[in-house]
Formats: structure tokens, C-alpha cells, sequence
DNA sequence: CAAAATAATGCAAAAAACTGCAAAAAACAA
DNA sequence: TTGTTTTTTGCAGTTTTTTGCATTATTTTG
């Protein structure tokens, strides 16, 4: 391996886990700890990351406050963002999950749009409250502190009382045969409610997300409208899902 | 953990509960209590924190600000909040509407206390969300921008539906005759619910707020359990309140 | 004031970092 | 290709940092 793949590999989980630690590193390149330990020196001296005791911290890793801390990736997802912009209409009724992605795209909505908007996430209703021209509706329910969302019964059975014009779903793993998984048993749930409560469901995934797999199913992709993510729609990873009918934006 | 994770983490708690205690953070940080002394040592000759016996409290905490009034009142309610939190015992259900001072109340809410609390208000619920001890349920409904909290139907519903050792209701206006009064019709009906739902009803409110009226009325001050204020319980203002049989803190 | 809690200090074990060095790998020139 | 130079890598020994513990001092509280 070359020691700029290594050393893009340490970014990488730099920026994904804020941190890291020589003897992960170490492990997991298969190299000494000598090499990873000067990699990072090489890293740090560029000022691309902070070198620890220990191993290394991401440079803008400045608080555990989960809204004071820059979103990885937060340029692709606002992409994303951009282009899920682009559906809504003046009026529509929409559902929108948790997950950074879907707070980029509540930060970008236009503040002249006149929407309903249920969501299950506190984040998301907090960052609507600015738009004077939204009508939030919460929903309730027992608060996942995995995915910050509410879930259980409540929310499930409101979900299924109401109709909207599209679902924004953030944050899965997709995959064309295994469709849309999971990792939390209760998310699903939710999100399960949420695309047979739409019209129209909306999947926004940063192109890692896709082709990968969790242990737990939403949906077949079959039930997905369209698919949003931060690469050209004619990208050949997303082929799969054209031909499968998917809109791909 | 690296050093520097366990130092962001004490300097997030401090941010957010304005105080820590070492105890806590050994334990919650999984090291011996010299671990932490040493790294709230360091905070603290690096000026991001005020090391004090037994913890540390945040830099900001008692500092005298002459040009903000905002941050004047914030000491009052921190020491409403202060108060209530006295109230609160392992285990106990809760209720808490929105408002800066229950904002400042589930702030200084201590991180071993196991708490469910039951709450309209998505910003309550976002800053509950770090405590790994509370369970958050969210009540659902439409979101009255004014308060920030949920209102309606669905959220009076559930609150018909539960019963709960405490319920603090923030924010409204206080007076001896005119009981607990509101300016909107909607918050009106969810704070009914919550001293409905409740055994305990605790109001936090600043002496401000005491001796005004505003249109429409919550309850009568016999429903009121116990009113805090940033006063001292013997102030002159606060007697008719003693004198109707309501424990003031 | 005395008891309890907390802080400071010194110390030793463990973990990690640094240093110099030599072998291996890669880059380069003839 | 072959030989030379440069870079990379792992290793061994030394130094530094971190951490928990024991002991002693200090602060808090009733």
C-alpha cells in the first residue's frame, strides 16, 4: 500500500470519527506503528489534522455539541440538499426524517415557500422554527438517542394517520437488491410509516451509503420515487437504480 | 480515550450545565478522579474554565456583564432553576414546558439523576439529549412559533393520557387574584393539560412576571404547588402567595 | 473544632514518542 | 538491464508522557 493511500485513509477516519488512534491505525493498514506515528506527523505538520498522545483529532473537532460541530461531508450534502430542493412546491405537504442531510435541507428551503412540514426530529422542527412561512408539525413519541428522532407507537401511529405530498429520507444504507436497511430496529419502524405515509418518497445518500448493506430492511427500492445524491445522475454506481425505474437526480 | 477527547467532553459539560463536579466526570469518563483533576487542571491554566473545589464551574458563569440585561436575567433564572432542581428525586416522571428558564433548568439537571421527562418543546428535548440517565418522550402537534413548544390536539391528547410526579411551567404571568395567565389561547390549553397531568405543580418565574395579568387565564393559583422565583422566599411580593397556602422557594 | 471530602505531591508502572540505524523498496541514471 | 541514490520501513534502546495509587495537606461543613 502507498503511503498516500495510507495517509488518505487516516483522513478519511479522521474526518468521520473526529479521532484516531495509532494502534487502530496500525492494525488496520497493516503497518508498524513507526509508519502510521510518522504518517500522522506528516499529516500534522501540513496542519490537515491535530496530533495527539496517543494518535490524532480531527482540526475542527472543537465540541462534543452535536449542532456546533461542522458536518462531514457538509459539502455534498448540501448538494444534495439543493437538488431536493428543486421538488417542493409552493403548499406541499411533506415529511422529513433526521440525519445531517435533512438539516442542510431544511437550512436551504426558501423562506418565501409555504409548507407543511411533520418531522419527528426536535433538530429539524428547531432549525424550521426561523421560517415564518412553514407550518411544523411535530411528531412525538419516545426520543431515539441513536438517531435523535422520536419513534415508537405514537409516532407510528400518527404517521399512519397522515398523507403528505413527499418523504425526505436521510441517512440509510441502499442498495438495489437489498434495498433500503438499517441498523436501528426502531428507526425503521419509523421510516417504514413514513414512505407509506408519501406520495412520493425522496432517499437523500451521500454516495458511500450506497451499495452497502445493515442488518435490518426498510423497503424494497421499489418504493422509492427518487434518489438524490451528490454525484452526476448518470454516474455508473447508480445505474442499478435508472433501470430499476428510480428517478436518479 | 485520548486526552484531548476527555477534555473537550468536561469542557462541553461545563458549557452546557455551567458546572461540573470531578466525581461525576471520573465516572462518566471511565478514569480515576486524579485524571480528571489533572485535566481540569490544565482547562483551567489555560483560562477555559474556573477550577473550583470539588469541580469546575464555566469561565461565563458568574461574570458581571454591564451591557447585557439578557445575560443579568439568565443569572436570576439559573437560580430559579437551581432551586427546582432540589425538587427532583432518582426515578421521578416529569413534565416541562418550554421557555429559557426550563432551558436553564435542564441544563443544570445533574448527569447521574435517571429522569423520564415528558416535554413539547423540541429545544428541551435537543438539550435533554446529552444526558444518557433521561428518558425524552416528545410531545407531538403543531408547533406554536411563539412559544416553540407543540400544541393542538394531539399533544393535549396525550397528556390527558399520562400522569407525572412534577410539571414546570415556565414563562407565565403570576398574581395572587388573577391566578396563572397567558396571552396565547393556544399555550393556555397545553399548560391546563400539563398541571392536569400532574401531582406537583411547580411554576418558575421571574419576580417580573409576578403581579401581572395577561388575557387569558391557565388555572387559579390553589392548582399551584409550589412557585419559585430568584427572590428569597420571605420577599414581600411573594406573601399572598404564602398566605394561599402555596410552598415558595 | 472535628470529621469528611477534596486537593496536592511524589512515585512507579505502563504506554507512547523519539532517535539512530540498517534493511528493503523504489526511483533514477547510464 | 545494472548500479547508485533516495525514500520508506521496522526495530531496538532511550526518553517522555500519562495514569493510578499512596501519602500528606488543605478545604469544606456541620
Amino acid at each position: 500500500m502507498l503511503k498516500e493511500e495510507r495517509q488518505l485513509y487516516i483522513m478519511d477516519r479522521v474526518q468521520i470519527h473526529n479521532r484516531v488512534l495509532l494502534s487502530d491505525l496500525s492494525e488496520a493498514l497493516n503497518v508498524s506503528i513507526d509508519t502510521v506515528r510518522r504518517d500522522v506527523n506528516e499529516l500534522s505538520s501540513l496542519k490537515k489534522l491535530k496530533k495527539v498522545h496517543g494518535g490524532a483529532i480531527s482540526n475542527d473537532f472543537n465540541s462534543y455539541n452535536p449542532l456546533a460541530t461542522t458536518v462531514f461531508k457538509q459539502d455534498k450534502k448540501r448538494l444534495i440538499a439543493r437538488k431536493a430542493i428543486g421538488l417542493l412546491k409552493n403548499g406541499n405537504v411533506v415529511l422529513i426524517s433526521g440525519g445531517t442531510t435533512n438539516q442542510e435541507l431544511v437550512k436551504l428551503i426558501p423562506h418565501h415557500l409555504h409548507l407543511t412540514v411533520f418531522t419527528p426530529s426536535p433538530i429539524i422542527a428547531m432549525l424550521l422554527m426561523e421560517h415564518d412561512n412553514i407550518e411544523i408539525i411535530l411528531l412525538g413519541g419516545k426520543l431515539s438517542k441513536a438517531a435523535k428522532i422520536a419513534a415508537g407507537g405514537q409516532c407510528i401511529t400518527t404517521l399512519n394517520e397522515i398523507r403528505v405530498d413527499f418523504s425526505f429520507i436521510g441517512s440509510g444504507h441502499i442498495h438495489p437488491e437489498a434495498g433500503l436497511t438499517e441498523l436501528d430496529w426502531e428507526i425503521i419502524q419509523v421510516k417504514k410509516s413514513m414512505i407509506q405515509a408519501a406520495k412520493h418518497t425522496v432517499v437523500l445518500s451521500i454516495s458511500d451509503k450506497i451499495n452497502s448493506v445493515q442488518r435490518y430492511k426498510t423497503c424494497d427500492i421499489s418504493r422509492i420515487k427518487t434518489i438524490i445524491t451528490e454525484l452526476e445522475p448518470d454516474n455508473e454506481i447508480l445505474l442499478p437504480f435508472q433501470e430499476a425505474g428510480i428517478n436518479v437526480l
